[in-house]
DNA sequence: TATTGTTATACTCTATAACTATA
DNA sequence: TATAGTTATAGAGTATAACAATA
């Protein structure tokens, strides 16, 4: 019984990112972004001008991706790549103003998102789903650890 | 105040979207399959021999899409492709003993990954986290809708 | 010797257009 | 004329390995 219940949760779940992966990207296309690149204007955004380097890190990516990720950015205008001050085997990515304007968009999507999917839950209602988010964040942190 | 706890459940919602993403890759990517290929051995896991357009409409998907994963599923021995009886412009594709396996596998590795994550859960709450899922995802399908 | 970012190469997924064989 | 599946071509993301320049 509760099996069922939880199978179909899980269901639902996916279902979920399914859709909210393709809310996230149409919105992202319109912006001549994809979820890579913003991911990187994202990071830029928080950190300032930043190297190729960190932002593989940051990102969890090796650094030939960066190198495709930044040219797709250079070419589209949201970003520029300057030279370090002080090492000159590094390069400093820094967004254009049409690169954070296009970063801050994103940000208030967001929240437009979080406001449109949750407006209309009366408060206990959205703390106690917020705490069941928690619980399986947690959970499947713990499964992913045990895996690798 | 209620619009910052909007924003944090969508920031752990999407931060479960993408652990969940991962998890499931990590155990696709153990039977050698990929996330497109395994939803090409779901449907057949449903239907049976199947015509490569009909996988192309059932997943939404270009026909040379389908040929491209195809050729990935016959090279891993997961799948045959097989004339049709009636219609030699159509080739029937099959799945292998090893394919079946695999999607029983898979099936049976979501309902185990639903009972380690709501395990614990008393009813009641397993209850509601599921309702709250079915309103975050009618809301999604209108916004899509709307866009589109 | 270690690090930054590059070129080279390869694989997956997706998409469009043009084409062949068949219905 | 319409359909099934292909080749051809393109672009996105990721990954590894080898390499140049610099630290």
């Amino acid at each position: 019984m509760s099996e069922d219940v939880a199978a179909e949760t899980l269901d639902r779940l996916l279902a979920v990112t399914l859709l909210l992966g393709a809310d996230m990207s149409s919105h992202l296309g319109a912006r001549g972004l994809t979820e890579s690149r913003a991911g990187v204007l994202h990071v830029l955004g928080q950190s300032g001008p930043t190297t190729q380097r960190t932002l593989a890190d940051a990102l969890d990516v090796a650094p030939r991706t960066i190198t495709g990720l930044v040219d797709g950015l250079v070419a589209s205008g949201h970003v520029t790549r300057e030279p370090h001050p002080t090492d000159r085997r590094a390069t400093l990515v820094t967004p254009t103003e049409h690169g954070a304007a296009a970063a801050a968009d994103l940000v208030s999507g967001r929240l437009e998102l979080a406001g449109q999917l949750f407006a209309g839950w009366w408060p206990d209602r959205l703390v106690a789903f917020n705490d069941g988010l928690d619980v399986v964040l947690d959970t499947l942190q713990s499964l992913l650890e045990e895996e690798s």
